[in-house]
DNA sequence: CGCCTTTGACCGGCGC
DNA sequence: GCGCCGGTCAAAGGCG
């Protein structure tokens, strides 16, 4: 059948079963690592917050903390393929940053009334078939190591689903960003492979410049971030490290953050640490580095 | 009371 | 065409 391109044929890949099971963690950490130059801008661009503190991206930690995984990972391959990825070898992955390309390269025409259109679509149960197949948002995943499924990334997210997972016995859960007119939607799962990674699997961009934390003028409650994202916006300041799950949920500054986005500098300088990274990859991942 | 999670049902896409 | 599966909806209930 006829398949999408590119970044869709990745999310079919990582929609169809468990992330890790055709990407195996070292790719994802190769490409973080590899294709980290591209990468960054796209996926803060796509998290909404590119413009909101430009400087805290300047220093040499443009990623997330984790793992980023681009959607379009191995845009070559097709949904078939990708059922038989299997790296040569660890640094030879064919991973690239396909979804920069669509950001890129083929902008996504999707325009807000288009957007509207799709959910009102949606929500009134019309799904009216035009020529086109369903457009969706660029996205990208990334592994973090965690306790908790639902990592707090700084924005507020209510969940509107779950699903298990077919080969996996852990359960898919969808977020939609509270905010209205936001359309980022978030999907969190377990790796099965390795219970311990959560996969995060963000798409759309944030339309707010800032998260919006209603019930929280001070910084923390319920859903809320600890932090003050007006000051430090830090869309994923706590991915990362167990660490900061448990006793220090509600006080993650920036220096914590800063100290964690070393792990995915899209140069090399940040690598040589691994500090945190040493608890979410396993060891010989980070020797293949 | 408002917001959130839970959960079963529904729908569309896709493979066979 | 049928069945599987991912994704979404929406009602119900819980919580602060």
């Amino acid at each position: 059948m006829e398949r999408k391109e590119g970044v869709l044929k990745m999310e079919e890949v990582l929609g169809n079963s468990s992330f890790s099971d055709y990407f195996p963690l070292q790719s994802i950490f190769d490409w973080n690592c590899e294709g980290g130059e591209n990468m960054p801008l796209g996926f803060m661009e796509l998290l909404g917050v590119q413009d909101l503190n430009p400087p805290l991206f300047d220093m040499g930690q443009q990623q997330a903390p984790s793992a980023v995984v681009n959607q379009a990972l191995n845009p070559c391959s097709t949904k078939n393929e990708g059922f038989n990825y299997q790296p040569a070898t660890p640094n030879s992955s064919s991973i690239s940053s396909a979804s920069s390309e669509a950001v890129n390269d083929e902008p996504i025409q999707v325009d807000d009334d288009q957007e509207e259109d799709q959910q009102k679509t949606k929500k009134q149960l019309k799904p009216k078939k035009t020529n086109q197949k369903r457009q969706r948002e660029p996205r990208f995943a990334f592994m973090t190591k965690s306790e908790v499924d639902h990592l707090e990334d700084g924005y507020r997210w209510r969940k509107y689903g779950q699903k298990a997972v077919k080969n996996s016995s852990f359960p898919r859960s969808y977020y939609r960003c509270t905010t209205t007119s936001c359309n980022v939607k978030k999907r969190v799962e377990r790796s099965f492979t390795d219970p311990s990674m959560v996969i995060t699997t963000y798409e759309g961009q944030h339309t707010h410049p800032s998260p919006i934390m209603p019930r929280s003028s001070l910084g923390v409650g319920a859903g809320s971030a600890p932090y003050h994202y007006q000051q430090h916006p830090q869309p994923f300041v706590n991915t990362l490290s167990p660490l900061n799950f448990g006793h220090n949920n509600g006080s993650i500054n920036a220096g914590n953050f800063h100290h964690e986005r070393r792990f995915c500098s899209p140069g090399s300088s940040l690598l040589k640490d691994h500090g945190l990274l040493q608890d979410v990859i396993p060891s010989h991942m980070l020797k293949e580095e």
